[in-house]
DNA sequence: CGGCCCGTTGAAGCTAATCAATGGCCGTGG
DNA sequence: CCACGGCCATTGATTAGCTTCAACGGGCCG
């Protein structure tokens, strides 16, 4: 199974049609502000700084990451077009932000979603299940995590993104090799080693770095566990 | 630094005294209803159950985890006195839960609190903390589990579990190697030698199996990163 | 066309897993 | 009270998989 296959089809405690990352409208926050865009590799936010601002993804997508004391890059999640972040129960975000590609994003106010949660019941509701989502995210991101091979976690993260963007079987990575080692814990050149393995094995093919083709993905839903 | 450090002193986006897990009362749903007493491994809900309760750890400790198709088992938290645990968003539990020995819990009706929360905002403001202050560790479990060393690993977990049980530098271990094993992503072996390596540092000693003492919590936390 | 960055590939080393056996604690029963 | 048995933890030896170090290649942009 996929991270995010393994969250699918739950209902809500305030009733939730559904449960995946990809919330449905009437899931959704109805953002409304001004857009803005970033440039690859811009940050958005940084750690630490007073968490003022929610953004949705409009268009491109978004690493969010801490770095460790000795440099390692730990990349707690990845957000593209319709997902939500910046949302933070403190007064400061606790990752970093930037754009992977060139990225639009709305960006709102913090105050001005708090303060209508505390009068709009429905409001509070939807930034809820925002919280919840990421979540149970951050729980599959775990189950990914713990002693899990190489084989196992890229099939995971291959399945979870061609869900995630409703690609089909045809995938255009937002990433580059060392944003998916950063997230799955392991080095560019073993991500780099499974995947020609994959292609071996006509489990997926590579026609570019970016462009990944997934003519099996049952074949690879099995190495998911 | 311990995960749960990393999460230390932050405030709410409404206002919060403290982030840590263990919150202080007035951050905290108070509870009211029958207590029920579980003997050391004995299932407190099961994965895929209707979530129909919320408990709350009175005295013992619990595990939350799930059984991967292989038959690994994955602990995604340990929830010690005073925490919440079983609060869905979706209609069932997303994983098991046992306690790790001797157990009493508060249980309480989940419709009773997601109706109380559509009246009373006060409610869902302690809803979404909880919600909230669990994303933030498994967040931190995240960085535990990503790219990190054994020592790292036990170094992280002796801290944060120290802190969490407020026990000084004495901790008494309520579960075995195995389940930390499973925590962090290792084998037991692993664990095991681990801790006698610490403890030929002087770093920790182990009068017995479940106790152990941090007299040099500083280099330990060093290892934490 | 040239340089640079990113990705791939190769070889060696190291960490943690695996396989296997011993040791110690505790509960039970003699 | 002591002896036995079972379970959990520890320790040892070997193996496997990932990382590290290093070099090469290919695509993209100037």
């Amino acid at each position: 199974m996929s991270a995010s296959l393994a969250t699918a089809s739950t209902a809500a405690a305030w009733p939730m049609p559904q449960a995946g990352r990809m919330a449905p409208p009437s899931d959704d926050l109805n953002l409304v502000g001004p857009t803005v865009t970033f440039s690859r590799d811009q940050e958005i936010h940084g750690e630490g700084e007073p968490a003022e601002h929610v953004y949705k993804v409009v268009r491109g997508a978004v690493r969010a990451f801490r770095i460790l004391a000795d440099g390692r890059r730990q990349i707690s999640d990845f957000y593209l077009p319709g997902d939500t972040f910046g949302l933070e129960a403190g007064l400061t975000y606790r990752t970093s932000a930037e754009a992977l590609i060139d990225t639009q994003v709305i960006v709102v106010r913090r105050g001005s979603l708090t303060d209508g949660a505390l009068e709009d019941s429905d409001l509070a509701r939807r930034l809820w299940r925002l919280a919840v989502g990421d979540l149970q995210r951050s729980q599959d991101h775990v189950l990914m995590l713990g002693r899990r091979s190489a084989a196992e976690r890229v099939a995971s993260f291959l399945m979870d993104l061609a869900e995630r963007m409703k690609a089909g079987s045809r995938l255009e990575l937002p990433m580059s090799r060392q944003d998916i080692a950063d997230y799955l814990g392991l080095t560019i050149e073993t991500v780099s080693r499974t995947l020609t393995q994959f292609q071996e094995s006509g489990l997926i093919e590579v026609p570019a770095c970016r462009s990944i083709r997934l003519p099996d993905m049952r074949a690879l839903a099995e190495l998911c566990e």
